[in-house]
DNA sequence: ACCCAGGTGGCCC
DNA sequence: GGGCCACATGGG
């Protein structure tokens, strides 16, 4: 099966598995963005004990966490774990968000998509899957958030033996964005929206993942049990 | 007592 | 480009 085939087949199974997942979690896109820092190489369970602390003591604010002590930041969030470097990665992030936006979520989101993007990569603790995640979730935009997950999708499914970022964003992006495709989609009754696709997709992943393509796979009874074997053999 | 989680940056080759 | 390490809590 060609790859972009098998991209947009794995759309469909772990739709028809688990449904829409109307992702990210979080009440406000300022929430979606610190979720997206705190949550690198951190379980969601760790995470939301975090974001609790901060509303708990109403700082979950770009103003309220610009004007907090980062070692009072660190103890507030640190049931996420790693919390002196993500303390310090939230306070380079709200400070960049002041002085470029004037913390006005508004002013970000007309930005232009990749001259955002690399200007959030130049800031010290938000990487590609970060900045995409805000790009995505936050603001809206047209973007595919590659995670672990992804990759062990894309290798144990052989699509591609590529371990690169942009490399499998660009194809994912490229796949679930063909035309054919979003026109089966609309047919069969669901939102054709490429952002939407892209929301839902990687939000799809996730939830495949935490159940079966794992570190050390659950292939059994997984929706891509079939697509990721061959020859009775896991790829 | 391990292993793992929705990464990132620094350093090395 | 890839490999290894530090960063740290909480759950299995």
């Amino acid at each position: 099966m060609q790859k972009s085939r098998k991209i947009q087949e794995i759309f469909r199974l772990l739709l028809n598995r688990f449904g829409p997942q109307h992702w990210w979690p979080g009440d406000t896109p300022f929430e979606v963005m610190v979720g997206a820092i705190l949550t690198q190489q951190t379980s969601w369970k760790n995470v939301e004990k975090a974001i609790r602390n901060l509303k708990e003591r109403d700082l979950l604010s770009p103003l309220e966490i610009y004007h907090l002590n980062e070692r009072k930041l660190a103890e507030i969030i640190r049931p996420a774990g790693f919390y002196n470097i993500k303390a310090s990665r939230l306070k380079a992030f709200v400070k960049f968000f002041a002085e470029e936006f004037d913390s006005d979520m508004e002013k970000m989101k007309k930005s232009d998509l990749f001259v955002l993007r690399e200007k959030l990569l130049s800031l010290k603790g938000i990487g590609r899957e970060t900045a995409d995640s805000i790009l995505l979730y936050a603001l809206d935009k047209p973007i595919f958030v590659v995670d672990a997950y992804t990759k062990r999708i894309v290798h144990r499914a052989d699509i591609s033996q590529s371990n690169d970022y942009e490399e499998i964003r660009k194809m994912f992006e490229k796949s679930l964005g063909e035309r054919n495709f979003l026109a089966e989609l609309k047919k069969s009754g669901i939102k054709s929206d490429l952002v939407y696709v892209f929301q839902e997709m990687h939000a799809l992943i996730v939830a495949e993942g935490k159940l079966y393509c794992k570190k050390t796979p659950v292939c059994s009874n997984c929706p891509l049990e079939n697509i990721c074997m061959k020859r009775g053999v896991l790829q």
